[in-house]
DNA sequence: GCTGTTAGTAAGTTACCGTAACTAACGCGG
DNA sequence: CCGCGTTAGTTACGGTAACTTACTAACAGC
């Protein structure tokens, strides 16, 4: 490592440590940021100088905490620069604009078909709604803007391989979002939504490890180790779908037999019980406790979930699962089930108890999450971006 | 990170890169280093000059490559420290010396059964064997002892909960070891076998990411992330052993259903063959060809490997997997049964070929991954051990 | 022998962080 | 109400690691 980039992985260090200190507990002094990162009080000093003179972060009053000279409380700057998350769902275009704060500074939504319009059209209406977004925030400088997109991504350039529930299958996405005014000159990335959303988990889970499940038309997911998320080689490990619980089983969408989702995605559900596709994914359960019991119900998609969790489990021996989408509504009743089809299966149980948890995410996690992912860039070069925000506003 | 961690921190990364370049390729110079480390000439030389005065990196003759002058290459250094791997299994007590090149400087092996004697006679021939070790080697500094076993020990204080193969539960492992003289004042480790079997593999691929399976009494395995050993919470992901293939399946000796292991483990295929239990471990199949068709225990292991593989691949997303133990010399004639068996059910394989190798490791993986997991905390932190060993001498 | 090229060294500078000692601002107890 | 202990934060200074620039060393090819 060069001596430079010593202070800039110091700065990132305060500054995720702030973040994170007045996420989840209250907000944090010079000296408690200094005890954190094993840096000396003069360093963080001069260090959080720096990140306010730049408006990354803000002091507060003064707080007494009983005897000894009152700290003054450190938090994440509020309205100084814009993260801007998209999402291109399947009846929604969406724009998030947040602060370092993680504060929403507008929210733009436009509910359509997206498959009843040309591909082109949506991306045209995702540009507009971020005109709309950074014109709301007042002109803020934007860090970068994320895609999330329920679908396969090409790595290099951002194009959408294919979203089948878009009805897209190779679209330049990133490409032709540039292209736009109200994106020009700006960092694009595209990403899964599913990996997205398990962002805002991140956040409220920070340095844990867990595996995430989350129920939409698909069953998505991801594995976080230690806080961070676990890619793979193409970008989709613990994408937990097609997880084969039963060799030579159903037949899935994917071609294959036996997939997760032939049991337990929406779809597979709501077919196999005879309903229509009008029914909203969160209210599938239930309407499907009203053709059969709802413990049945419970039991069916529990145990199928449990077989994927535990071989997950045994593979990547975590202790946590986060359970999320559809499925959050119902961990509760879920919970039983996948607990004892994992106790039966994994071995990993026999070193403490597995935790199954109801994730309590954003209404919009996928969205959330990009916008969040936007924010990166500050979090782990701020210097950088200081140099950058500042050739921007001259 | 403070100032006084940088020094430690490059003087690492050149250590390591040196240690990897001569092993994998050619030699490297100064100048190599530099690029690679990204760090200055000056600063590489004066980080060199330090590690050619500890006594870990040594100065070969001058080496023209073509124009302009020759360089002077780096390897690490031969016979000035040792670094000591035990291993204790059914059937033999081993102990291995090696120095920071990798070079064996000794070897003493007994073949005894361990499990007719009690656990502390092996752990004295073991402290015994190290003693050897040491003697052999000309009184070195030793950088550490590691151990390993075949079962679960406790993180914290090198306890043996249980190790089936040698009847052993709750043996006090590293305790009993520190008290011989021959270990005093040592830093002694105990781990797991399968675990440190794979670091040898690492050595061979630096950098890469990739599933190891190893068949030996049981399934054993590890998930390798960017050269790094996945741990998990309780330091065994990656056990296959225990992966559920097919659910409701043959009953495993660990009291679940349709563990891989309840297939093709040592034992459960020796078992179902009605063979006896003199048969050696890599002679196995042979001899379950002479009761079958050699395609037909070929397939069965193939398939029931695939599943628990393509489980595997869908969770973790990665594109390699390497057969190990006595799954190694029959790799070849497995991998069309695996491969058709993964392309059947992970999803993974869409994006790309999924390579299935064979690990051309040491004769006593084990062992050797024993030794050089001993050498870590040399190349973790070159710098402490420089004044250690200054210490030890002086 | 000249030139271009690559390896390595030397001297001086920059810059980051740590140490030590200070001031600031509080609560408390006499 | 005034010191006293305590905690927060700053100032001044020094050490040290790495970078910059400029050099020498040693080769190949012409």
């Amino acid at each position: 490592m060069q001596s430079t980039h010593l202070r800039e992985h110091n700065l990132s260090a305060i500054l995720i440590e702030l973040a994170t200190a007045s996420s989840t507990s209250s907000p944090i002094s010079r000296a408690g940021l200094a005890k954190r990162t094993r840096l000396t009080k003069p360093t963080v000093s001069k260090l959080v100088e720096e990140l306010v003179d730049a408006g990354l972060a803000e002091e507060g009053a003064p707080l007494s905490a009983g005897a000894g000279r009152p700290m003054v409380p450190l938090t994440p700057a509020r309205g100084t620069l814009l993260a801007i998350g998209l999402e291109i769902a399947a009846d929604h275009v969406a724009c998030l604009g947040i602060d370092l704060s993680g504060d929403v500074l507008s929210h733009r939504i436009e509910y359509r078909k997206v498959t009843a319009t040309s591909a082109e059209e949506s991306i045209d209406l995702a540009a507009e709604l971020v005109g709309k977004v950074r014109a709301d925030a007042g002109d803020l400088p934007v860090v970068e803007v994320v895609v999330a997109v329920p679908g396969r991504i090409a790595p290099d350039d951002g194009r959408v391989l294919s979203a089948p529930n878009l009805d897209w299958t190779e679209v330049p996405l990133v490409g032709r979002l540039l292209a736009h005014p109200e994106l020009a000159g700006l960092s694009v990335r595209a990403q899964n939504d599913n990996r997205l959303s398990v962002l805002t988990e991140i956040d409220q889970r920070p340095g844990e490890s867990f595996i995430y499940l989350r129920g939409s038309t698909g069953i998505g997911g991801a594995v976080v180790l230690d806080g961070a998320l676990m890619t793979g080689a193409h970008g989709w490990a613990g994408e937990f779908g097609h997880t084969v619980i039963e060799p030579g089983g159903a037949t899935c969408r994917c071609g294959r037999q036996g997939c997760l989702e032939a049991y337990v995605s929406y779809h597979a559900l709501r077919e196999r019980a005879g309903l229509s596709d009008d029914i909203l994914i969160e209210d599938l359960v239930d309407a499907l406790a009203l053709t059969r019991d709802r413990a049945e119900v419970i039991g069916m998609i529990g145990r199928s979930l449990g077989l994927a969790i535990a071989n997950a489990l045994n593979v990547l021996d975590l202790t946590t699962v986060v359970l999320s989408g559809y499925l959050a509504p119902i961990a509760d009743e879920l919970e039983p089930v996948i607990r004892e089809t994992v106790e039966r299966h994994a071995l990993a149980v026999e070193a403490g108890p597995v935790r199954i948890e109801r994730s309590d995410g954003q209404v919009d996690p996928a969205l959330h999450g990009a916008a969040r992912a936007a924010l990166q860039p500050v979090f782990n070069a701020p210097g950088a971006w200081i140099t950058r925000a500042h050739h921007l506003t001259a």
